[in-house]
DNA sequence: TGAAGAAGTGAACAACTATTCAGACTGAAT
DNA sequence: ATTCAGTCTGAATAGTTGTTCACTTCTTCA
């Protein structure tokens, strides 16, 4: 007797599986990693916390690929903005821009993604996240760099640093606390930015204005 | 009856609790947070388990206590280098040199202090630490502002940022894994340092400058 | 020296959650 | 309708460590 799955029955595993991850997702975002708990989980995905395993091996697995997952997202998002750009050193304006945005908008997540204490291992899916992050603003400043627009300089090294800036200064524990103001948030958006380009070597006059001109169209991704 | 604490006996538990948390602090030197752990810590202190909680009434406590400790070590040693330096800018390089230098001497103690994750509660004394230190970058940018050499900037969000930008850069996941060699390692020093001035307002000129003075009298620092 | 209090010991305990698995249920094939 | 592989369930299990505490050892002082 062969058991074959019904074309529904394979829609249902994959509906399954994806609410399992939303699940998982929504609990990050609510609560940062540490409410990613395989039970609360499955109540949230409908499911037994038995059945969350037979979609994944192990927590650190759906963990991993929660956090694949959104950094896939990410690096869509900065590349669609920066490859929208007018010129090299507006495209890295862009991507920085972007970043800063998209870590404001769900710190919690971000935060959970990329430095959140977890209980199982993920460190190689979060170096993977953000050797590709910093790998995509490697590539921007590079081109910067080749445009004969920034001094050159160690591009890996200092896509790096400008990832952990943006980051420490906007999501970690001395982001300023009043972000939910939008007027203050653009103005943190700004000042970081401004500080990133100047890292790299951007002139500090053309940065301000590769700054207000990166902020028009991500201004409304800051609502939402 | 009165039982009075000699003298001999207050020494002893004096040495008794330092030698605990110096226990502590060779463990997160050797093997991270993770490797802090009461009954590791307490072997390596020549002492029982229980013992410990003659002394820290929790592990939280320890770590705290820990953490409390190494910043006030590093923050001492920033002042003092800053201090050395005969002017502002001077100052606010020496202070970058100061905390590269000192991260990447003891990549897993400053790693496991900032950011590891760890299985208790420790973002008080986290939050304590990285807020002097910020704190004391800011003055020092701030002292720049003051003397004209770098353009008004929100003080307290650039030094969180260069901040971050050396921690990641220097001591986080995609850090470059070749800094036995110390000529790599003094130009990842060098490299960060002018990313940092630059990033606050610093003419690359005058910031190349900057690095290559402060560099000289931290050399001696990198091989300790 | 002996009594009493302080300090130290380490095996046992507790709490927390990821993971398992024996049995219940679903739905495809005959 | 019946069978059975596949799927789901959720209570029980297991492994990990911080923490406790009854007991031992040490120190002070009459």
């Amino acid at each position: 007797m062969v058991y074959r799955r019904t074309h529904q029955v394979v829609k249902r595993l994959a509906a399954r599986r994806s609410a399992i991850l939303s699940a998982a997702r929504d609990a990050a975002a609510a609560g940062g990693m540490a409410a990613v708990q395989i039970a609360p989980v499955a109540v949230r995905a409908n499911v037994a916390a038995g059945t969350v395993y037979r979609y994944f091996p192990s927590k650190a697995e759906l963990i991993s690929e929660l956090i694949t997952e959104v950094s896939r997202d990410e690096l869509s998002a900065i590349r669609r903005a920066a490859d929208a750009a007018p010129g090299p050193s507006s495209a890295l304006a862009a991507a920085v821009t972007t970043i800063a945005v998209h870590v404001l908008s769900q710190r919690k997540l971000a935060w959970g993604i990329l430095a959140e204490p977890v209980d199982v291992d993920v460190t190689a899916s979060r170096l993977a996240s953000r050797r590709d992050i910093s790998g995509e603003l490697a590539m921007r400043i590079d081109a910067a760099v080749r445009a004969g627009h920034l001094p050159a300089q160690d591009t890996a090294l200092a896509a790096t640093a400008l990832l952990g800036a943006l980051h420490e200064a906007l999501v970690g524990p001395l982001a300023p606390s009043n972000l939910e103001d939008p007027i203050k948030l653009r103005d943190a958006v700004q000042t970081v930015t401004l500080l990133a380009l100047r890292a790299v070597g951007v002139m500090d006059a053309r940065a301000r204005g590769l700054v207000v001109q990166a902020t028009t169209p991500a201004k409304a991704l800051v609502g939402a």
